[in-house]
DNA sequence: TTGTATGCGTTATCAT
DNA sequence: ATGATAACGCATACAA
């Protein structure tokens, strides 16, 4: 049994003794065919096992019908993100590739070359920065759109993420079970999303009439060994507080093993609250209370918005997506005094 | 600032007063052309912003240097296989498609499509299971690695991954610590790699001349709710088991829930250990002991094993990686009685 | 309704 | 060392 390649249009159309530009609009354009022929056709290319080869189609056509989704690493987080990509494409007919540049920011020019080498059309940057020459107007960007994170000051196409709004929604939630003292981890002060989350958390205090104070929050960088330590310097304040909002799911999970080492019980002494909700925050011990970011909606928006910007005459309009917070089992009022 | 299209060897060829083939020879095999004309050419194709067209490369040449990469679902699992693959891929100078089947095995069929259609030269395949057609050695196969779930008889070039031995290893840690009454919580029968853990977890007890106890094995579907169910059952036996080998982390989680509930503590009472090393197997609390399984390193050989498929005159071996026992939190020694 | 012929942008063969 | 040219397999404009 030798593995046959499959055979050309070419071929096929001399088998059935009609000419290749049948059998391409068959396939194309069936409205164009004669029903007999039609059929006739549909059969030999069915028993000859024909399949249009896509490069040469590409080629003429001059579009690939491909997206190229390049993240900074391949995180669970991007990973439900790219399941959402991958299901608006299968229903666009798009072909997803995937790109990594693993922190390394040149490697975006990389991935922008395979766009202009025509091996895609477009590319869902999930990224949040662009590489250092393309920052310019002038810079001949790719079809792209900015996922997830994006860029400070830039009117790309973009899918954005409400940080403040739900950093803003799970402070109110902790206020609404009555706490007044409630601490902030908050993440790297250059990261535009620990940002929106830290103002969030200030204007929900605002609108609640709780002095802000500063030594209520402390800065981690997004892992649990930061979410430690910081939950342990506020604890040194007094009076201490009653709840800690977390920039991320792994600090609130530093905060809680610090927590319950330091002797408090969550949420019955101490309320946490994280942000992300990631895999284990559901399975967490206790489960954890966060705001759940819409990522898959992130990805098929983005292809969505993608197809809208390499079609023509399709209007393309960035957007900001809710969060939603998950209350948990780590949130409860605060202990009677 | 309008988009200008790259241009083609041709017009860089114009631009430059010498023929297209030198273009392509200066970019495919620059020792053939004259150090002058190279450097002028590179300097020209600089200028204009020439990249090659890959669609028409890859049309010409009867390859894409594409691979496919298909997975039942978009898991944490595969995104670690998916990882090792780009790297590989990345060293090779390939792109890496995606291709999820959602659990619909007939999609399978839509992606040997897609590499009949030339938009990939081969396809790795995560999903343990061929299209009903496919099976027969007649059907023709697009260049196929079968990675991490392998199928139950088929010589078809393959990754695997020795459970029978890292389930072997894990009750062999049990015993060493002092169990005797050891219980498995298994996957379901129909998988093999619960089968063959389940194989390895009586080959331990064997080795050790402990008697098999039918009653001390359950079998869950791989999800925390069975594993708290079946848990909850085997503490019914008596006298009960003081530890349990769970065939995948969900279930040693679930396991670990129940104990928790029905008032033991882990591993002080009862020891815990999961399979597969999942994200949140060490995070949790207590971290849990597993069995690692190399997923970077079944997606980097994979790739690796499709390479040598697609190259001529490159021999193909399959391969079984080990797995490896990682030692923490949730087992110890039996209680003394 | 169908066929013929051209070109998409390369690479490779064959001359020169 | 370089150029002219023929494919690669398809889609389409134009002819019939």
């Amino acid at each position: 049994m030798k593995k046959a390649p499959s055979p050309s249009s070419k071929s096929v159309a001399a088998e059935l003794g009609v000419s290749v530009a049948t059998i391409s609009r068959v396939l194309t354009r069936p409205d164009l065919v004669n029903r007999e022929t039609r059929d006739r056709v549909l059969q030999g290319i069915e028993r000859l096992g024909y399949r249009p080869n896509l490069i040469a189609r590409d080629l003429r056509r001059g579009q690939t019908r491909t997206v190229l989704v390049v993240v900074p690493k391949l995180s669970a987080f991007f990973l439900e993100i790219l399941r959402g990509t991958e299901q608006a494409a299968e229903e666009l007919g798009f072909a997803v590739l995937m790109g990594n540049t693993k922190g390394d920011i040149r490697r975006t020019i990389t991935y922008f070359d395979q766009v202009a080498s025509r091996r895609a059309d477009g590319i869902i940057l999930l990224t949040g920065v662009l590489p250092p020459g393309a920052e310019t107007a002038a810079a001949n960007l790719p079809p792209l759109v900015l996922a997830a994170e994006s860029l400070k000051e830039s009117n790309l196409p973009a899918v954005a993420i409400d940080h403040a709004g739900g950093a803003e929604e799970a402070v109110r939630h902790l206020i609404g079970l009555g706490h007044r003292r409630i601490a902030h981890i908050a993440g790297p002060d250059h990261v535009l999303s620990s940002r929106a989350r830290a103002n969030g958390y200030r204007k929900a205090l605002r609108a609640a009439r709780l002095a802000f104070d500063e030594s209520l929050v402390q800065r981690g960088d997004f892992t649990v060994e930061s979410g430690e330590k910081m939950l342990r310097v506020l604890m040194q304040q007094k009076p201490t507080p009653t709840a800690v909002f977390c920039a991320n799911d792994e600090m609130a999970l530093g905060a809680i093993r610090a927590l319950k080492s330091l002797g408090f019980s969550v949420p019955q002494d101490v309320s946490v609250v994280g942000f992300d909700d990631q895999e284990f925050a559901e399975l967490y011990d206790p489960p954890l209370s966060t705001v759940h970011i819409p990522r898959f909606d992130i990805g098929y928006q983005s292809m969505m918005l993608l197809r809208d910007i390499v079609t023509p005459q399709r209007s393309v309009r960035s957007t900001v997506l809710p969060t939603r917070l998950i209350i948990r089992a780590t949130s409860a009022p605060p202990p009677k005094r």
